[in-house]
DNA sequence: CATTATGACGCT
DNA sequence: AGCGTCAT
């Protein structure tokens, strides 16, 4: 459940940047043919032409949406181009779109800090360098305002006019404003900077939301797209939050907004204000309770975390209908397959970004064979990660057999696997001083918690780059 | 048994 | 540690 932070005191400039349909873009980075041209990329392709998972903004045109099959685009948008996610080890392969998503942060990150909100997401604190902005070198004549900021949207301005680009130069310099909207109209300066910087240097497009915090920020980066960027003036909030259907709302798109909807008779986040924060946090418990009360007013105290990589690896897949799993052989496979892609993705960490993952976990789906039982899970079970790929493997078929006993609870049925993953978690920076290296070493050597009680495990040398 | 593959995070 | 929710 979401909980609510303490508010920060001073305002902040936070943005949240987000990547225009980012899959397709980064294909047609790849293959400019594609280019203006209604596109997706899919995942796989054998049953109904696969699954959509990125749509270029001429598709949607077409109605063609994320999620759809292959084949269905195909029928509302017959010119459409599906591209397919690479594959390697017989499964979806993400890394052409990781490394793209680096590239674009590596840019982002240049001017305060930084989170990575997922592989195509950001969010910034520009604030220091909004204040900055305001001191040196602050907006003063609508000339100046380069032609990307003018382009912004600015929440509460009349936008329909055709005055609506000197509207906005005239926001972005206005010496009559308050040291909030001063600071906004700088961090929508930045951040139009910013988006230039990406374009340049990656040939994507963004869209991106420039507030006070990043719940607002966030809400506002998709409301103007592709390629713009929204302003959210604390004098348009109240209106904004007013008349905004709660499921729109991060964090109330699932069950705890339909329970607004359907217990409390909350249809928009205006109608939040009707409630006390005692009735909400009645309803909801204090953690919850008080975080509506406050998204209600617009306040959220979140902060912007500075991390640049992920915190957490993940390697999984399904196996719908009949492809299902039916014994350890096929499941052994997999998950070899699995944790070849994982080990080789936690290397990549250890040598570029010396980062070490302390966890290994294992989550499946099944289903007893022709039983009722659909209730009963899969447990997920982790252990100590040790390094290379022949251990990971090891490690997570002996998590695999322990589900499997726990799940099974000594009946004797058949089961089948509908889904496999593996995790790599509780990643931490090895320390770079070299005395700190070797308490390093001593404190957290794998040694000293064997991964697994009774393994009878041969050491092995990854073959590709161990620890120096 | 067909919205995948991945991630973050809160609760217990 | 393991489970559930939410997002895209």
């Amino acid at each position: 459940m979401p909980v609510a932070r303490p508010e920060q005191q001073q305002p902040r400039v936070i943005a949240h940047v987000d990547m225009d349909c980012f899959y397709v873009q980064v294909e047609q980075r790849r293959n400019p043919a594609l280019r203006g041209q209604p596109t997706a990329v899919v995942q796989y392709n054998d049953w109904k032409g696969g699954g959509l998972i990125a749509v270029s903004y001429e598709a949607r045109g077409f109605g063609v949406k994320r999620s759809m099959r292959g084949d269905e685009a195909k029928r509302v948008c017959p010119g459409i181009n599906l591209v397919q996610v690479p594959v390697a080890r017989d499964k979806a392969d993400l890394n052409l779109y990781r490394s793209a998503g680096s590239e674009v942060v590596a840019i982002l990150a240049s001017k305060g800090k930084c989170e990575r909100a997922s592989i195509d997401e950001v969010y910034l604190d520009l604030t220091d360098a909004a204040k900055e902005m305001l001191l040196q070198a602050p907006p003063d004549s609508p000339e100046e305002i380069f032609m990307e900021a003018a382009k912004s949207n600015i929440l509460g301005l009349p936008s329909d006019a055709s005055e609506k680009e000197k509207n906005v130069r005239a926001w972005l310099c206005r010496s009559d404003a308050d040291y909030q909207d001063k600071l906004l109209a700088c961090g929508a300066i930045i951040v139009a900077q910013l988006r230039v910087r990406v374009l340049e240097e990656t040939q994507f497009t963004c869209s991106a939301g420039i507030a006070h915090n990043k719940m607002l920020a966030k809400l506002v980066s998709g409301m103007h797209k592709p390629a713009q960027q929204t302003v959210v003036p604390s004098s348009s909030v109240q209106d904004f939050l007013a008349s905004l259907p709660v499921k729109k709302m991060k964090q109330l798109g699932g069950k705890l907004g339909s329970s607004l909807q359907d217990d409390l008779g909350v249809e928009t986040i205006g109608d939040l204000l009707s409630f006390t924060k005692e009735k909400l946090q009645e309803q909801y418990g204090v953690n919850t309770g008080t975080w509506l009360w406050k998204i209600a007013r617009g306040i959220s105290g979140e902060e912007v975390e500075d991390r640049l990589l992920p915190k957490s690896h993940g390697c999984g897949k399904t196996f719908p209908g009949p492809k299902a799993l039916k014994n350890s052989t096929s499941v052994k496979g997999w998950l070899d397959q699995l944790c070849d892609e994982l080990s080789e993705r936690i290397q990549s960490d250890l040598n570029q970004n010396k980062r070490i993952a302390q966890t290994l976990t294992l989550h499946a789906r099944a289903s007893k064979e022709n039983e009722r039982d659909l209730a009963k899970k899969f447990p997920s079970k982790s252990c100590p990660l040790r390094y290379g790929t022949g251990k990971i493997q090891e490690d997570a078929m002996k998590l695999f057999e322990s589900g499997l006993q726990d799940f099974l609870e000594s009946q004797n049925t058949g089961w089948i696997i509908t889904s496999l993953s593996v995790t790599a978690s509780k990643i931490f920076d090895i320390p770079s001083g070299t005395s700190s290296i070797l308490r390093y070493i001593k404190g957290h050597s794998p040694a000293a918690s064997p991964a697994i009680p009774d393994s009878s495990s041969v050491p092995e040398d990854p073959s590709l780059g161990d620890v120096p």
